[in-house]
DNA sequence: TATACTAAGTGTATGGTGAACACTAAGTAT
DNA sequence: ATACTTAGTGTTCACCATACACTTAGTATA
């Protein structure tokens, strides 16, 4: 904090910018939207949005989710704080990126009129995108493989109840890499954070699979 | 990013606020300074300030530094931004809050007539501090402990040479807990992160010790 | 209805890493 | 010369991560 008053300075804008991971086709992707306004005219973009007065970061992160993607109690959290003077060409805008989590199955879907400017775009393919968001979608693809490694985050991209095979492609979609599945299963159930619903999962021409569930919604580092 | 234009909206003030580690007297502390204004009149609070416009949320956190501290060139890094509506009771503040290493070694002496409104506080035993930043201090403190784990993020608060059971009790300090000397010496030497200097710290009554040095600045991820 | 197909489910051996643990070495002070 | 202080050094053991292949239980189809 500081002594001086603020009255008198010309202020920056201050926006949340929302990085949306969900996974899908056995890729990792993120929601981009298309702008309508310069600058950046119908490139891609993060979805975002001006905080209001009255509102907290993480609240103004929440109202963005349901107003541009129409969900909410999803696994949600800060990032990093973007604020290079020249990263909006309009004006100061200082924007607080957050990382959102949702399962696919969660996802609404998008009236068909709208469909078009939005879109699912695999991480490791990203069109061009407006403003700096390309660095923070590779700062927020970092931190969420880095996540994974140390903690049970991926529950936020799981349904309620899943295979753990299901469970394992999960993991191997985000860190990019295969996984041994005997010692996969191991792991996961050494965490003592799963358990067994009891039901089976019939689909398929095979064996059926055991379903699943976490304990808890809790994120815990391990 | 969003479509809407900002002219209009009552805009909320950004400021950078510092969370500046030292340790001395095997403690680890923080740089606390004296408001001399309300609200908060004479409560200890962080160094900070507000952004300025031409200048990135770095730049503002090295020039806080400068500023208030008189030291440049120390490990910084972006720690959280807190924006809960009414943290600041005049109006809406925003505040991008940074970690700061620094060894005590390296810090300026303070001019005796400024010496009464800056103090250096254990992090475990603050005193009643304005607006939320016992709550951004704890957070800091937390990450620090965290990272001193897997990185040699402690670097930041050694001096240039030094013995390794310097090295030791400052990892003791900040993680406020004892470690095996033998083992200690082991992990840190396999790091290969360290390199002799060939010279003796020749200091005490007792046998001398070699003093290291890091071989680079670099943040390493262990 | 037998056979092919698919994914589920399971155990062991091995190498590496972290933790516990105590004595000798090399100086200074008295 | 002796006491004192910190520097410096290896080994054992328990645990965990990894590598690795076959049997099981269903469905599809010939």
């Amino acid at each position: 904090m500081v002594n001086t008053k603020y009255e008198g300075f010309e202020t920056p804008g201050v926006t949340v910018d929302l990085v949306l991971f969900t996974v899908n086709e056995s890729r990792l992707k993120v929601m981009l939207v298309k702008r309508v306004e310069e600058p950046f005219r119908s490139d891609w973009s993060l979805p975002g949005g001006f905080i209001e007065l009255g509102e907290s970061l993480d609240a103004a992160a929440q109202r963005v989710l349901v107003e541009k993607v129409g969900v909410s109690d999803v696994y949600m959290e800060q990032l990093y704080t973007f604020g290079k003077p020249k990263r909006d060409p309009r004006s100061r805008v200082i924007t607080v990126a957050y990382i959102a989590l949702i399962p696919w199955q969660s996802l609404p879907q998008p009236a068909s009129e709208k469909i078009i400017d939005l879109t699912w775009s695999p991480v490791d393919h990203l069109p061009k995108l407006a403003f700096d968001h390309k660095e923070i979608v590779n700062y927020a693809v970092k931190r969420l493989r880095a996540k994974v490694s140390y903690s049970n985050i991926v529950y936020g991209l799981m349904p309620k109840q899943f295979r753990l095979s299901e469970l394992q492609s999960m993991y191997e979609c985000i860190i990019d890499d295969k996984l041994d599945k005997r010692n996969f299963r191991k792991r996961m159930l050494a965490t003592g954070l799963l358990k067994e619903t009891g039901k089976k999962d019939t689909a398929g021409a095979h064996r059926p699979a055991m379903l699943y569930q976490f304990k808890s919604k809790e994120i815990v580092f391990l």
